[in-house]
RNA sequence: GGGCCCGUAGCCUAGCUGGACAGGGCGUCGGACUUCUAAUCCGAAGGUCCCGGGUUCAAAUCCCGGCGGGUCCGCCA
């Protein structure tokens, strides 16, 4: 609907500007003016005539106005300096509005491009803590705001089976004699952490043991072998406990992609062989001429000082080297329209660069390519510094889930005394769980987070004010239905209907949503969503206070309109991965 | 040392492809519960948009130079 309109005012904008005699360049923009005294939408055609006209846009404006055939969705145009503003015709617009939205409220027509989108790939060494999950909420937010915005998306978490640190957790079990079942913890992933932990220590304490977890590198990776069970069975166990803890976030894979496949499948023989024959990589040592020879890409005619060394001097590949198949791999399930999309944290910026840089060597991306984008977050940081699995300083989101429910369990049981045990738990879960994700998702990714409790865990004003507004909405709507015996699927808007400010707002957010979930998507940002989530969560509740529904003369118009905010506030908090209770 | 990111009221933050008095939220202060749930609403105070130059009719936004914080520059991932 909102579509509509805009391209109404574009539409007759762009007749006025025929019949001026004039051209623009490009196309016609639309923003919101900052207040409802200046309209409803607001155009800068202005700005674009003033260099083709040569003289102020302030002049303009008024001859555009003139020359516009006001279309009938809108009361008048008027020119207000050297805006071109459009007043809505809230009666004929409201009507039509709210009998556009369905429950699917918002999904954009499909567009023929797959998305293949990569987020979370956390090391399987332990659980998941509160840093790994901000790539979670952002990859998760973004997968369900491409589905909705029309995308074919597949998203996959990279399992780093072949990592030094699952090595160093295999050879800790298979030869310092640690076992899984004698750590602390009582879920898996927290006790493969615990053991994990160990090695370390044993490490620090005798730097020997490091030829021992390299020869477990080197056997796995010429594999097949013994070893194969106990990695297989390593990363399992600690990916069930991850997948656990995603699943409790609400935050849903489609494939887990296991990083050994493109050795064995000979893939990373292939492209190291290719990326020497072409001459970019060589072998010898970029560190010293003494030390044994690497095999290392040479990036410097791109800039980029820094040697990536894709073999170890016994033959084994490396991550980097690993992660270039892998996209490959992406590039071409996404097909030849599709895209490569990660979510990684900032301190992957340089291996981004080198994997795409090596992309362009192997011609599987042009220069300049669009095909792979990287969506750089920033890190979640303890007050007293950075978490790390290794030396065992972390929050896990196991226990960041666990603070948030019972917090929320605390504050229900002072509010609900009527509730049974099993629905008080229920609401609380999703009361925790969204405040978590909504706290992550409202900033925006590149924003640093010094993690403080009370700040992620606030439920005041935070995402509880919005599942708030929404369950007050089914709550009344029920009530309309079992009290006042109305049939929602049949009502009927008064003709005498004239929206009042309050209805009036509430509907322009209503009618923004599609757009909103089209601009979130082209630009790949999920923040505003959790921006809008308030927005209108405040837009209903200031409805709500000022206006009796049931019993009104226009009770049909506002049971309508209440059931619409109710799906527009319930598909907005689907997007970011927040479930939206009924009663709370 | 070099690259990248961030710096907006006491606190968190949006805006950053230049344009209408810099939007929200927390906290503070003052009001509103015999009404469809006050996890709500109404109102108020609070700003050198880090600093200094420059470009422009117009700069939080672009450019240059500083300052402060983060991060990368591993035969780790």
């Amino acid at each position: 609907m909102y579509f509509k309109i805009k391209n109404e005012a574009i539409e007759a904008l762009n007749k006025a500007i025929e019949k001026m005699g004039c051209e623009i360049e490009g196309e016609i923009k639309m923003e919101f003016p900052p207040n409802p005294e200046l309209g409803d939408l607001a155009s800068t055609v202005s700005f674009q005539l003033a260099k083709v006209l040569r003289k102020g846009p302030q002049l303009i404006a008024p001859e555009v106005v003139e020359a516009i055939e006001v279309p009938e969705i809108f009361s008048k145009v008027e020119a207000t300096g050297p805006y071109v503003n459009f007043f809505i015709n809230h009666d004929i617009f409201a009507k039509e509005l709210l009998a556009t939205v369905d429950e699917d409220y918002g999904t954009l027509e499909a567009v023929d491009e797959k998305i293949v989108l990569e987020h979370t790939s956390a090391n399987p060494n332990g659980p998941l803590h509160i840093g790994h999950i901000r790539n979670s909420v952002i990859g998760d937010s973004l997968r369900r705001v491409l589905i909705k915005a029309g995308y074919d998306v597949n998203t996959q978490y990279y399992v780093n089976d072949m990592g030094r640190q699952l090595a160093m957790i295999v050879y800790g079990m298979e030869d310092l004699g640690l076992k899984l079942e004698d750590q602390p913890s009582l879920k898996i992933d927290h006790k493969v952490g615990e053991l994990y932990f160990k090695v370390n220590q044993m490490l620090k304490d005798d730097e020997r043991l490091s030829e021992g977890i390299d020869a477990t590198i080197k056997q796995y990776e010429n594999a097949p072998s013994d070893l194969d069970a106990v990695f297989e069975g390593a990363v399992n166990n600690c990916l069930d406990g991850v997948k656990e803890t995603l699943a409790r976030m609400n935050v849903k894979h489609d494939e887990f992609i296991w990083e050994g496949q493109f050795v064995r499948s000979g893939l990373v023989d292939k492209i190291t062989d290719q990326l020497y024959s072409i001459g970019y990589a060589r072998y010898g040592n970029p560190k010293s001429d003494a030390a044994p020879d690497v095999l290392y890409l040479d990036l410097s005619e791109f800039g980029i000082d820094k040697e990536l060394v894709l073999r170890r001097a016994d033959g084994t590949s490396l991550y980097s080297t690993r992660d270039i198949a892998y996209h490959i791999y992406k590039c071409t399930e996404a097909g030849e329209d599709g895209k490569v999309v990660d979510i990684f944290g900032s301190d992957h910026k340089l291996a981004a660069k080198q994997v795409s840089l090596a992309l362009e060597i192997l011609e599987v991306l042009e220069p300049n390519d669009d095909k792979m984008e990287v969506i750089f977050y920033e890190f979640i940081t303890l007050p007293e510094g950075s978490m790390s699995t290794r030396r065992g300083v972390f929050i896990s989101v196991d226990e960041l889930m666990d603070e948030a429910v019972k917090r929320a369990k605390e504050e229900l049981l002072t509010r609900r005394e009527d509730l049974d045990e099993e629905t008080i738990d229920k609401i609380a879960e999703e009361i925790g769980i969204g405040a978590i994700r909504f706290y992550i998702a409202r900033l925006s990714p590149e924003k640093h987070i010094k993690f403080i409790w009370d700040e992620a865990l606030s439920f005041e004003r935070g995402c509880a004010s919005i599942q708030y507004a929404h369950a007050r909405s089914c709550k009344l709507l029920k009530k309309a239905e079992e009290e006042a015996g109305k049939d929602l699927s049949s009502l009927v808007v008064e003709d005498n209907w004239s929206p009042n400010e309050n209805e009036r707002e509430l509907v322009k957010l209503i009618a923004k949503f599609p757009s909103l979930v089209q601009d979130a998507a082209d630009a790949r940002r999920v923040h505003p969503v959790a921006q809008y989530c308030q927005d209108l969560a405040s837009a209903f509740n200031r409805f709500y206070k000022a206006e009796q529904v049931i019993g009104s003369d226009v009770e049909n118009a506002r049971l309508i309109l209440v059931d619409k905010s109710r799906i527009a506030l319930k598909n907005a908090l689907d997007l970011l991965g927040v479930a939206a209770p009924e009663m709370m």
